[in-house]
DNA sequence: CTCAATGATTGCAA
DNA sequence: TTGCAATCATTGAG
């Protein structure tokens, strides 16, 4: 038997599918006449052919497919199914936007890991860098650690999310192609295949949103470690401790710089604003605390800051005296022996000042 | 290892 | 907000 008198004989036995009806356009009228008969028929003799053996249901399955009535079949019960899912589903809810993916994409851009590549990120490694403060030197090494790091992370995460999207969509694809293929043989609804891409859509996404709040959870850790080494502070270094210290001394009377001061004192020394502040704040502690402990530091000072202003005074007059200098403190004159190498400390302004005050000289 | 020095943090008051 | 006082935690000299 060939297949052509196979699909015929098969048809021939689907009732209201006569073979004039497979061969004859205007069968359509005829059958139209008794549609709800036909379907039935048609319906039972789907249901029968598992029951047929395997070569004689390809053979009606054949004939189905070929058969002209088949697309409007198809229609029918696929609006059957249509209703039969909603009504067992309930009508599906568009997804509202997740609020816990708000949130991690929220984060993740602005911790600059998603987004775009010079934006957020170095602006958060800048403001973790100004929180942890230390010397300038440490402070570079540790936000280059940290955009080091953080940049890692971010190659990790858009690579992983590459590899999600590739393997979804090519999912996608592929079922939808199977899908399609499937159609041929059995309803399938164009609604139905995007049903089904939505479902594989959500469960991409749910891996999806494991993958971003891995890599949240990465970020804050890197993110704690480095805040964290706020206290693993660095000493200043020396020329900047006797900035703050020339200050601090040669205002002994009023040590407390103003916001100007900081600003300029900070940028003196290459550290932060908050970080003057809390040196001035220690130090003005500590010094009432033990004025004593802290009398050679103030003489120290005190020469220091007498001798660039008497260099000072010196360049600028050279023809005036140039052994005299005025006390900063008492305003008295004084002579500066040996041209401001030498100096004796002054009994009257101790320890601000460190200059022999000599009225007859 | 000990301990003083020192930068940072915290809690409180003005 | 700012400064004070107490305290913590680390550094670095001995």
């Amino acid at each position: 038997m060939d297949d052509q008198t196979r699909m015929m004989s098969g048809l021939a036995g689907l009732g209201g599918l006569s073979q004039a009806d497979v061969g004859d356009p205007d069968g359509v009228r005829k059958s139209l006449g008794q549609p709800q008969q036909d379907i039935g028929d048609i319906l039972q003799q789907i249901m029968a052919i598992t029951d047929e053996s395997l070569d004689e249901a390809q053979a009606r399955k054949h004939a189905l497919n070929c058969h002209r009535m088949k697309p409007a079949l198809f229609s029918v019960l696929c609006e059957i199914k249509e209703k039969t899912v909603l009504s067992i589903r309930g009508v599906q809810e568009e997804d509202p936007p997740d609020p816990q993916i708000m949130r991690l994409d929220n984060m993740l851009l602005a911790e600059g890991v998603s987004g775009p590549e010079k934006g957020g990120g170095s602006a958060a490694a800048a403001a973790a860098a100004a929180a942890a403060g230390g010397s300038p030197n440490d402070g570079s090494i540790e936000h280059s650690d940290y955009r080091a790091k953080l940049a890692q992370i971010r190659q990790i995460y858009h690579s992983e999310l590459e590899k999600y999207e590739q393997a979804c969509s090519e999912f996608t694809n592929h079922v939808m192609n199977l899908l399609r293929e499937q159609s041929r043989t059995r309803p399938i609804s164009p609604k139905e295949i995007e049903r089904m891409v939505a479902i594989i859509h959500r469960k991409f996404s749910s891996i999806q949103m494991q993958l971003k709040q891995s890599t949240c959870e990465a970020v804050m850790i890197l993110r704690s470690r480095f805040l964290d080494a706020r206290r693993k502070r660095r000493n200043f270094n020396k020329q900047a401790t006797e900035v703050l210290n020339e200050y601090f001394y040669s205002h002994l009377s009023n040590p407390y710089p103003s916001e100007e001061a900081k600003e300029e004192l900070a940028k003196k020394c290459a550290i932060t604003v908050s970080q003057v502040s809390n040196w001035f704040g220690n130090k003005r502690i500590r010094y009432k605390k033990n004025i004593g402990k802290f009398q050679e530091e103030a003489n120290l000072y005190a020469v220091k800051t007498a001798v660039d202003a008497a260099s000072v005074s010196a360049q600028a007059s050279q023809a005036n005296s140039p052994g005299r200098v005025q006390c900063g403190v008492l305003g008295s004159r004084l002579v500066c022996q040996a041209a401001n190498t030498l100096f004796k400390l002054c009994v009257l302004c101790l320890p601000c000042c460190c200059f022999v005050y000599l009225p007859n000289g």
